[in-house]
RNA sequence: CGGAAUGUAGCGCAGCCUGGUAGCGCACCUGCUUCGGGAGCAGGGGGCCGGAGGUUCGAAUCCUCUCAUUCCGACCA
């Protein structure tokens, strides 16, 4: 046995900064227990250093990703975090990407970045080194340290702007065989996570700035999630709130078209003041939004009681960046301070987008693009015409399922952990990564690529894994397995007992902490629940008079009264059991 | 980027309005007692009051600028 490793894994010459009161930044639980319980210590808005307990967690999930990831037929690699930028040049990211990319100038006034992710350089070496379709297909990946300039970083290693990922890239023939490398990682995925213990969900999702064909999130339900994601009640469909969809059913009502209307609205800008001032309900108002598509206007409409989804406009319209008009331009498009907005009589041409929900819709309430006035009573056709019906919106609690009949559409909240994507030939193209055929013709690279959050990972793990005590982790992502409490560390008896069991668990082959440090005992049983240890060996004075030490179960609470002999068993049945995988 | 707030000991905060000796709790150090769920008493160390400029006899406190952080919104694997 290693005398150094022996060393570190005793308490009182290990580094567990742990606190008792809870840093007044953090949010979230999982932030506030890996402050407390010393994982994790920030350094700038959205950078932390990863603490000695915090990095034992971080490694574990490494590992089941390793193993999974080597299972799954993919090679280990490592890329650097500093980019060039002709490269985001190349797949025209550098203009796409946006601030979130971290851009800098070395001494030579040569553009670079830190990677937020890494297609440009991936398909850069694969479009060096692979010439042939004997050389395909493979699927590289690495785990790393990326950099995306977070607007907002929060909730300490959820949305850090400094995290470790690890991400795949898959380089195939065709479609055909990237559809199989993307199989083969969504396994993987549902493995690992498993693995970790996680509750969680796969669900498709948009392909947003990386871009592609298709993509599913895995994500870890929790209620501090930061995503909403959808899933059916009655079929296998899940989705997350950027891409849901639902079946739109033609709104039923075939009233005939009453007469346009024009009302003074005095002070009336929401829909709901608007709806609640002219007596009716938020469905029969229509809200027209006025966006900047690329710095071009655009009016969306959409009825009053429904969100407007950005990401689906964004899509339809091909565009980059998409954004909330300012007061200035809502005033220059539709003549009105903002509030007033409405598809009917607009001074100037603009393109018009209508939610789905529009369609049937009749004698609907608009602004009238004029201060303090509404218009009631107004149709399609008759009073305007749109560019083009298109799902814009959010879905809702209750919706119809679009993949089965019966099903109706439930919202949780979840945190994503991981990301698969079928990126076609995107990059490949961009950076023409080809290879010769059997028949020596040049032909195009397929690709995928294939992310997990290994902080976030361990960070929802902590969002599903606690109690007002502190963190209770799952054995397999745990920092150690096995914590042996020694009170009263003075007395011969109780110190002796605890070393011999310590070794000996060590010597078995599991992750133990020795507590010997001098301490009182309700000190010692705080540190070790707060951290989250799930197995807790305490020797006493009393009952060690018996011959008897107590295994406490984390999670359970569960204690049982053992000799030392029954204690040891059991920890490594416990461990051998919970690594099963 | 828009709105709001906060920077005072390692951490959590008071003091600021009404300018005049920089304080409290936790943590830390020493001693004694205590010892199965974050002990008690006594003593002690630790501060350029975020930074720069200004007003004033005198600024943690008032004014201006700046930097940083946090919250709400928008945005985002």
């Amino acid at each position: 046995m290693c005398k150094s490793r022996t060393t570190v894994m005793r308490y009182s010459q290990y580094f567990i900064p742990t606190v008792k009161e809870t840093p007044s930044d953090a949010e979230v639980i999982s932030h506030k227990l890996m402050l407390r319980a010393g994982m994790i210590r920030r350094l700038a808005a959205g950078i932390y250093n990863y603490l000695p307990l915090g990095l034992r967690s971080i490694r574990k999930v490494e590992a089941i990703v390793r193993e999974e990831m080597n299972r799954a037929g993919a090679i280990e690699m490592l890329m650097p975090a500093v980019q060039p930028a002709e490269l985001w040049k190349e797949s025209g990211r550098w203009e796409f990407y946006g601030k979130e990319l971290l851009r800098f100038k070395d001494r030579k006034d040569n553009e670079f970045c830190m990677g937020p992710t890494h297609e440009e350089v991936v398909t850069d070496l694969i479009r060096k080194e692979v010439r042939s379709y004997r050389q395909l297909p493979i699927n590289l990946y690495q785990i790393q340290g990326k950099f995306r300039d977070e607007i907002r970083p929060r909730f300490g290693l959820m949305r850090g702007r400094e995290f470790i990922m690890k991400d795949a890239y898959s380089f195939d023939v065709n479609e055909a065989g990237a559809d199989v490398s993307y199989a083969k990682m969504y396994k993987a995925y549902r493995r690992i996570f498993e693995r970790c213990g996680l509750k969680f969900r796969a669900v498709e999702a948009d392909t947003g700035s990386i871009g592609g064909t298709s993509s599913h999130e895995f994500m870890v339900l929790a209620d501090s999630g930061e995503d909403a994601i959808v899933s059916c009640s009655a079929c296998e469909y899940a989705a997350n709130m950027e891409k849901a969809e639902t079946r739109n059913a033609p709104a039923c009502e075939h009233a005939d078209p009453r007469p346009l209307e024009r009302v003074t609205t005095p002070g009336q800008k929401s829909v709901e003041e608007v709806a609640a001032f002219l007596g009716v309900n938020g469905a029969q108002v229509v809200k027209t939004l006025v966006l900047l598509a690329d710095g071009e206007p655009v009016l969306a409409l959409l009825r009053g009681d429904y969100d407007l989804n950005e990401i689906k406009l964004k899509n339809h319209l091909g565009c980059a960046e998409i954004e909330m008009a300012g007061d200035d331009v809502v005033q220059k498009v539709t003549g009105a301070p903002s509030g007033y907005a409405g598809p009917v009589g607009l001074p100037g041409k603009v393109k018009v987008v209508a939610d789905l929900s529009l369609q049937g819709l009749h004698n609907f309430v608009v602004g009238a693009n004029a201060a303090d006035t509404h218009l009631k009573n107004v149709n399609l056709e008759r009073d305007f015409s749109v560019d083009g019906f298109v799902d814009l919106r959010n879905v809702v609690l209750g919706d119809a399922c679009p993949r089965c009949e019966s099903g109706t559409l439930e919202i949780w909240r979840g945190i994503e952990v991981g990301h698969v994507f079928k990126l076609g030939t995107k990059y490949s193209k961009a950076l023409k990564a080809g290879y010769l055929d059997a028949d020596g013709k040049e032909q195009i690279i397929y690709m995928g690529c294939y992310g997990i959050g290994i902080g976030r990972t361990v960070a929802a793990c902590i969002e599903q894994n606690h109690d007002e005590n502190g963190i209770i982790f799952p054995i397999p992502i745990a920092p150690f397995q096995c914590i042996v409490s020694a009170l009263s560390a003075k007395e011969d008896a109780v110190k002796e007992t605890s070393e011999a069991i310590y070794q000996e668990l060590l010597e078995a082959g599991i992750e133990v902490l020795l507590d010997d440090r001098d301490e009182r005992p309700g000190f010692k049983f705080k540190d070790a629940d707060l951290i989250g240890i799930p197995l807790r060996i305490v020797v006493g004075a009393k009952n060690l008079a018996d011959g008897r030490v107590e295994l406490k179960e984390r999670r359970s609470g569960a204690v049982e009264l053992l000799t030392i002999a029954e204690a040891v068993a059991k920890v490594k049945a416990t461990v051998k059991e919970a690594l099963q995988a």
